[in-house]
DNA sequence: CTAATGACCATTA
DNA sequence: ATAATGGCCATTA
């Protein structure tokens, strides 16, 4: 891949430790800002471990999804700082870019 | 080539 | 507040 998938994994690979970023954001930092789900579905097919996927949430703060295990994601989150409540997370707070 | 899919988003009811 | 609808895009079958 060379396009659209290596942006998006080079802005998600950019997202601090301890904040996270949304899937229309990542697709306007990438590309397309109309391209969310293909980010979405990109991240899904394309797995990679090198690749903090476990920071891209939706834009209503909701977590979103996770192919392996969604818990696994929160607990990542967890760790790093973020602050999750309810299933939902403060994008004020710990959203990326601020 | 066309059709279907999805870890989405914003609007409307 | 939640539920349903339409639209948008890239990838895959």
């Amino acid at each position: 891949m060379k396009n659209f998938n290596s942006k998006v994994y080079e802005v998600t690979k950019k997202i601090p430790r301890g904040k996270v970023s949304t899937y229309g954001l990542i697709a306007c930092l990438a590309e397309n800002c109309r391209a969310p789900r293909a980010v979405g579905n990109a991240l899904n097919k394309n797995f990679s471990p090198d690749i903090p996927c476990h920071r891209v949430i939706r834009s209503n703060g909701s977590i979103g999804g996770y192919r392996g295990n969604l818990l696994k994601k929160i607990r990542k989150l967890k760790s790093e700082g973020v602050i999750i409540k309810n299933n939902r997370i403060d994008l004020k707070k710990f959203g990326w870019p601020s």
